[in-house]
DNA sequence: GGCGGTATCATACGCTCGTTTAGGGTCGGC
DNA sequence: GCCGACCCTAAACGAGCGTATGATACCGCC
C-alpha cells in the first residue's frame, strides 16, 4: 500500500455520499495519502462548491436521498464537466454497473471496498485528469487562435490544410491570388503556426478541413 | 423491436456458449433477425474456426468450463483481436462487471435478457465492427505505402513533417539540399500524397514525426 | 468626418520547391 | 561479373511561396 500512497501526490479527491461515516472513513483515507479533499452529502452541494482547481477526481455513492447517482454522472457529462468519476455502491447490481461504466466510470466499487481498491482507483482517476487538463488547456488556446480569424481567412484555412495550392483556393474563392497569399499569411500569423505541417495539426485538432476538397482518411 | 430488426442488415454474430439450449435460442433470435450466426461451445472451437469475414461480434459467456470467459477476451484483446465482445452471465457479480467493461465490452447482459437488450447490445457491437474494419483497412494501406520507404526516405518524412524546410533537413542529416529534394519527391510518391498536408496528415496517423524537432502540441 | 479593421488587387523581389538530366558511389543477389 | 536497389550530388529551369510597397474600397464606431 505504500507503494500507491507513494505515487499519488497533489490533487483532490471530491467525494459525495450522504453517510456521514462513510465520508469520514473516506476522508480519513485520502488526507493520509497526501491528497486534498472535499466532503459533500448531496450533488447539490458538490455543484455549489464548484470544482476545484487542479486535477481533480469524485467518488459518487450511486444511491442517494433525491438524485440518483448514476442519473448525476449523466448529467455532468451532459453538461461536460469531465471529471473522472469513481462511483461506490451498498447495493448494486449488474444492469447499474454496466450503465456506470459505459458512462465512462472509472471504476464501480461495491461496498465494502478496501482502501487499496479505492486509493488505485483514485490514483488512476486523476492521472486521467491530468491528461485531461493538460489536453483541454492546448485545445483552448489553439481555439483562442483561430477565434481571432476573419471569415476569410478562415475560409483560406480550410482550403490551404485541404491541400489546394494558392492559385486553386483563389479560383475557388474567386480571388486573385495575391489576396489569398495575404489572408494565409495572416493565418500563420494569427494562429502562431511555424510551418504549413503545424498548421495541417492545429487545422486537424479544431475540425476545420474542407469536406468539399476532401482527398483521404477519415 | 421490429426497429431494432430493420436496423441491423449484415453481420456475423458468434456464440460461445456451453449450453447448447442457450446458442439455439441465440441462434434463433439472430438468424430471425437476418444475422449470420456461427455456434461455438469453447473459445478453443471459436478460435479454430477462426474469425468470420466482414463485420462481426462475439457473445461471450463468462462463466466456461476450464477457459474463463473475461480471461478469454483479455486474451483476445491482447493478440489484437479487437472483435466487439457482449458478455453474458448466469451468475455475474460487480467486479466482474467492472472488469469486463473495463476491458472494453460493448455490454454485458445477465441471464436471463430480453430479446430486444441482446439485439440492441448486437447491433452497436456490429456497428462498431463495421467502423473498426473501416478503419483498420485505410491504416493498413499507409502501412503499406510506409512500408515501401527507404530508411533515408523515413528520416526526411519525418524532419519534413515536423516542419522544417528542404534546406534545414539536409543539414540535420548533413546532406546536399538536392539529395533531400529527391527523397522528399520519392516520400510523395510512395505515400501517394497529393500535397504535404496530405502527407502530414498520414505521418500523424502513423506516428512518425521526428521528436527533436517538437514544435506544438501532441 | 476620421479612424481602424476587413477585404481586395497589382507589381516586384527573393527564396523555396519539384523535377529533369546527368553523373557518381556502395552493396547484395543471380 | 552484371544488375538492381539505394544513396549521394550538380546544374538548371519553371513554378510556387512569402513578403513588402502602395493603393482602393467598404463598414462600423466614436
Amino acid at each position: 500500500m505504500t507503494d500507491v500512497l507513494e505515487t499519488i501526490l497533489d490533487g483532490c479527491v471530491c467525494v459525495i455520499d450522504d453517510d456521514a461515516e462513510i465520508r469520514g472513513s473516506l476522508d480519513s483515507l485520502f488526507r493520509s495519502a497526501g491528497l486534498a479533499v472535499a466532503l459533500h452529502d448531496s450533488p447539490e452541494a458538490f455543484l455549489i462548491a464548484g470544482p476545484p482547481q487542479g486535477p481533480a477526481c469524485l467518488v459518487l455513492d450511486v444511491r442517494l436521498p433525491g438524485t440518483n447517482g448514476l442519473d448525476f454522472q449523466e448529467r455532468l457529462a451532459a453538461e461536460g464537466k469531465d471529471i473522472p468519476v469513481i462511483l461506490i455502491t451498498g447495493h448494486g447490481d449488474i444492469p447499474m454497473t454496466v450503465r456506470g461504466m459505459k458512462m465512462g466510470a472509472v471504476d464501480f466499487l461495491p461496498k465494502p471496498f478496501s482502501d487499496d481498491q479505492m486509493l488505485a482507483a483514485v490514483a488512476t482517476a486523476l492521472a486521467k485528469d491530468r491528461e485531461r487538463q493538460a489536453g483541454a488547456q492546448s485545445d483552448a488556446k489553439l481555439k483562442d487562435c483561430y477565434a481571432r480569424l476573419t471569415p476569410r481567412e478562415r475560409e483560406v484555412l480550410g482550403l490551404v490544410v485541404a491541400g489546394l495550392m494558392n492559385k486553386q483556393v483563389a479560383a475557388k474563392m474567386e480571388l486573385s491570388e495575391i489576396t489569398v497569399k495575404i489572408h494565409r499569411g495572416n493565418v500563420m500569423r494569427k494562429m502562431e503556426a511555424q510551418s504549413l505541417a503545424d498548421l495541417v495539426r492545429m487545422a486537424e485538432l479544431l475540425g476545420v478541413r474542407d469536406a468539399k476538397v476532401q482527398r483521404f482518411n477519415i
